[in-house]
RNA sequence: UGCCUGGUAGCUCAGCGGUAGAGCAGGUGACUGUUAAUCACUUGGUCGCAGGUUCGAUCCCUGCCCAGGCAGCCA
């Protein structure tokens, strides 16, 4: 066991305890986790597949050749020679493929011409030194077998297809280099997420998907109910009877786990969420969908000031464990989807984002000379076209905007002495626009009572709410991080139903 | 939900008021330590659906469906 020490980020404030071994000069270096050069394989037929199955991410980065192997996987292409074959074989483990040299006198390689793009293999053999350009390594079979056909109808060809085409088919468009590239990121992105609250000593908090309070945030609500719609039970008003219910009154699925995590973080000090969130909302855009991940901590004894460097470290640190941990799959997102994304998120990770407050961004607007379509005014909401300017044009990076108008945020946003903003922050990036929103929550009781009065909310069935603040009060502050979004502007995908798997978009489920 | 663009072969697209084209994929053959292999030949399409205009519509018009982009809502 190493010592401990206290140290503070070298991007935010916040002080937490690390490993010695951790620490380099007054900061701390978040210790990378890169992918595990060897990975498990558990094997489910060893006389059907064959002897010492390695995957193909392992047997790339061999540095001595591991004697007799057997690599399963999927057939990406076929060459034939005289007398041999090339196949090459793609087992999810990572982007490159292993080449396979196939002499059609090994057993089992009779078929091998009938062996397309698609089809599933297991190929024993010997690594052996490449002695062409591409690859370093290939393996020289000495057994072939043809796991599972695939015919001529197989969608996925060499050539690449549009992201259109690829939505079409979910179910296989996980198998090419794209798709496959965003869910490999989207792992290890997922795995940063919690090494990097668990590092600094935050709880990992679980709060209810389905919820009961039909006014959490502005977002419509997707309702949960057993009721038969056809025929519910009515009162004697007419209305149907939500008292009848499965939960003896209304439900729906969460908009975010906000208000639960400040009850927590005021009882655990720092936590974070990290589930699905829904959202109903009609919205037609390549950056919303129905269903989403959410990052969502809530820190205790924290401002806003507290809140936009946790965000922005947890950002940073997000770009810099995908630039480590997933250099192939950003070079190819590099060469095929976004030219600019490796020197933007070069950028990203090292430069400090940019901070102004609302009126420092409407005040940079109105002097931009650009003519908007949207009015620029105090008072007025930022619109895409404003933050795109911000971040793409005007300081062509990560702007964090703060203290935003009172009458355009949620009750539970802490009031700012000058009496007509909220402590309120956005992080805006290039491309995506809001990736982060975020704020210092009401403490005050008597203020966070007159805001709800004012957004027409019953106290009442906030009672709970009101008493975080009734029972030892604590400044607190929080913000959500669009998981989603944040693969976006890691992996230059402009569309958020690349980024998921399967994605809920309005009409599509 | 509003505005815009599009829907032609399995994929990516061209085309045109007069009976359908290319590249790739598939097939056959040749050649080859290949790597988006190459070369030759070849299979393959009621041109999104339904109406309308016209001697004749894949093309023009209307409606609908689907997809994409932008906007609003937000993460």
């Amino acid at each position: 066991m190493s010592a401990t020490t206290l140290v503070c980020c070298r991007s935010c404030s916040r002080a937490f305890m690390v490993r010695a071994s951790e620490v380099v000069g007054p900061a701390v270096l978040v210790q990378p986790d890169p992918a595990p050069a060897v990975s498990a394989c558990f094997r489910a037929d060893l006389a059907q597949i064959g002897p010492m199955r390695i995957k193909v991410r392992e047997a790339l980065a061999s540095e001595t050749p591991p004697g007799e192997i057997t690599v399963c996987g999927w057939v990406r292409t076929r060459r034939d020679a005289k007398g041999f074959s090339f196949v090459e074989i793609n087992d999810g483990s990572c982007l490159r493929n292993l080449q396979a040299v196939v002499d059609h006198a090994v057993p089992g390689a009779e078929g091998i011409a009938s062996v397309l793009t698609g089809a599933s293999v297991a190929v024993e053999g010997r690594l052996v030194p490449s002695p062409a350009k591409g690859q370093r390594w290939e393996l020289q079979a000495t057994a072939f077998r043809l796991l599972g056909e695939a015919d001529a109808t197989f969608p996925l060809q060499k050539k690449g297809h549009t992201a259109e085409f690829l939505r079409s088919i979910p179910h296989l468009r996980a198998r090419t280099n794209r798709i496959g590239s965003t869910l490999r990121v989207r792992s290890r992105l997922a795995m940063a997420v919690h090494e990097f609250f668990q590092a600094r000593g935050f709880a990992y908090v679980h709060t209810p998907v389905i919820t009961a309070s039909d006014c959490e945030g502005a977002g419509e609500l997707f309702r949960v109910t057993t009721l038969d719609l056809g025929a519910p039970p009515r009162g004697a008003d007419g209305a149907v009877d939500w008292a009848a219910d499965f939960f003896a009154r209304q439900a729906f699925l969460t908009v975010s786990g906000q208000l639960e995590a400040e009850t927590l973080a005021c009882a655990l000090g720092d936590v974070y969420t990290f589930g699905p969130t829904f959202r109903a909302e009609n919205s037609q855009t390549s950056r919303h969908a129905s269903e989403f991940w959410m990052i969502e901590p809530e820190m205790a004894f924290c401002d806003l000031a507290g809140d936009m460097d946790c965000a922005e470290a947890l950002v940073k640190h997000l770009v810099r464990a995908a630039l480590e941990r997933c250099p192939e799959e950003l070079e190819f997102f590099n060469a095929y989807v976004d030219k600019g994304l490796l020197e933007r998120l070069r950028l990203v990770a090292e430069r400090p984002f940019a901070r102004i407050t609302y009126g420092e961004a409407v005040a940079l607007l109105q002097a931009s000379g650009r003519a908007f379509e949207y009015p620029v005014a105090w008072g007025e909401n930022l619109q895409s076209e404003h933050e795109r300017w911000l971040t793409e044009e005007h300081f062509r990076g990560p702007v964090t905007v703060r203290d935003y108008p009172a009458a355009a945020k949620p009750f539970y946003m802490r009031q700012n002495d000058d009496g007509r903003t909220v402590a309120a922050m956005d992080v805006l990036v290039p491309g995506v626009g809001e990736i982060v929103g975020g704020s210092q929550r009401e403490e005050r009781p008597e203020r966070l009572a007159a805001a709800m009065k004012a957004h027409g909310l019953d106290l009442e069935s906030y009672r709970w709410y009101l008493d975080l603040r009734r029972y030892g009060t604590v400044p607190h502050a929080g913000f959500g991080l669009g998981f989603e979004r944040m693969l976006m502007f890691v992996t230059g995908e402009a569309n958020i139903r690349d980024v998921t798997a399967f994605p809920r978009t309005p009409g599509h489920a």
